[in-house]
This record gives structure tokens, sequence and C-alpha cells, in this order.
DNA sequence: GAGAGACTTCGACGGTGATCGAATCATGGC
DNA sequence: GCCATGATTCGATCACCGTCGAAGTCTCTC
């Protein structure tokens, strides 16, 4: 038994809402992170709090910034949660965004700690 | 004669800074007719004011916020000032970029405003 | 030169957001 | 059913940002 968090549906997405997350670095690597990796995504909270030197509140904040913008998707499946970024339905508002904002980023470090299994 | 406002580099240009830049809905709007209008632009800051619904000392504020995100380019001659986007040197570092942010603006209105003669 | 007009800078205010510690909640195992 | 574990929520704090009024600066004109 899983359920769905809250989150806009594709004509509720907001370019400011979308902004407003994507501007803080920390959400942009999340985000980077998870775009470019396999999907769906186990994000174990841990594992983000020390790749991104954060604590768990803030991480939390942060993932739930994201999915209230429209960019992620979370799926709560007992103690699990599985987080995947909504490609299709930003890309189907605002073509282009995606790929022009998460594809250049500078600081990789995070991206590769992250890619290990 | 004619003084070109500091304004970063190619290389120094942040995605950080530029995305702070392009968050607020009033820059996003100078911005966007701007981008879709023709170069170089004239701004005479009263015109802005009106069409924003802004004062004086926040429009300018604003312009200084996009030159120093390195979004566009001012150039002071005499008491007019001409401002103009920097499509290739943010095209070359973020490709896309731009195009994605600045094409789907909803408010047309002010635009529609600025756009006359 | 002196004044008028237009933009910028300064100072302040209110609001928002990132961050953390403490408390709370939910889940799975005993 | 109850405890241990891990994440979320709550409350507070700090910093930053948008906005405006007042003061300052610059330029053109007379």
């Amino acid at each position: 038994m899983s359920r769905k968090l809250p989150e806009p549906s594709v004509d509720e997405l907001d370019l400011t809402a979308i902004l407003g997350a994507l501007v803080d670095p920390a959400r942009r690597t999340i985000m980077t992170v998870m775009y470019r990796g396999a999907e769906p995504f186990d994000c174990s909270a841990s594992t983000w709090c020390a790749n991104l030197g954060l604590t768990p509140p803030t991480v939390s904040h942060h993932f739930r910034t994201l999915r209230e913008a429209g960019l992620t998707r979370t799926v709560v499946d007992g103690r699990t949660r599985n987080v995947r970024v909504r490609k299709e339905d930003v890309e189907k508002r605002f073509p282009g965004l995606l790929d022009a904002l998460l594809t250049h980023e500078h600081d990789m470090d995070a991206i590769d700690r992250m890619a290990r299994p």
C-alpha cells in the first residue's frame, strides 16, 4: 500500500515557484542528481544529509519545497520514500527548462558521491 | 562619450545569481520584454514604473540586480541609459536557458504595453 | 553658472526563507 | 501491544530581499 503526497497538477505549475525552488544550490544539487540518475530514486534522507552537509530537518524541508513546486513526485511506501523528477510534466509546461538548468552544474562532487550504490 | 556599467564576465556568470535575478516576476517581465523586443532598448525608468506599478527606486534596484547577475548590459550615454540583454554571453554559458525561461510568460499585459512606441 | 528634472543611493521596514534543536509522528520488529 | 528507529513538524533565529520615502547625484538647458 502506497500513498502519493500532494503535488500541483501540470496546469498549476508556476514558473516563479519552480525558479524559487531551483535558486537554492542544495535543491539544485538534489534535482541534478535525480534528473541525471536512474529513476525511481531511493532517497534515504540520511544519505542526503551526509552528502549535502545538512541536518534531517533541512533536507526534509528541501524535498517538500521541490514537491510543492511540482518538480518531484513523492510516493510513500511503508517507511521508504520514492522520489522521482516529474520530467514529462515539467517538460510539457516549460519545454527545455530542466535541461537548461540541470545539465551545467559545476560541483559534481555530491553527484558522484550519490551515484555509488 | 558613453560608459559601460560594471558587469560580470562570461566566465563569472553564476547560475544561482541568474536564477535569483529571474525569480522576481517584475524582473522576469523586464527581461521578457527586452528579450523579445528590438534591441538596443530604450528603458526610460518612468515608463517601467508606470507599467510595472513600482516606484523609481525599486525599478532602479531591479535593473541593477539584472546587470550584476550578468543578464543585461547597461551603457550610460548622457542622461539616457541603453540596456540590452546579453543574449550571446548567457547562451554561451547556459545554452537554452533564456529561451526556456522567457518564452512562456503568461502575463503579456506589461509586454504589450511596452511594445507601443 | 544656477536650476530643473530624472535616476540612483541611502536608510528603514516588513516579509520570506534557510537552518537548526527539540518534540512529534509513523513504521517495522520484538 | 510496545519499543526502537528514522523522518517530519514545530518554534526560533538569522540573513536576505523587495519596497518605499528622503536625500543625493548627474545631466541638460537657460
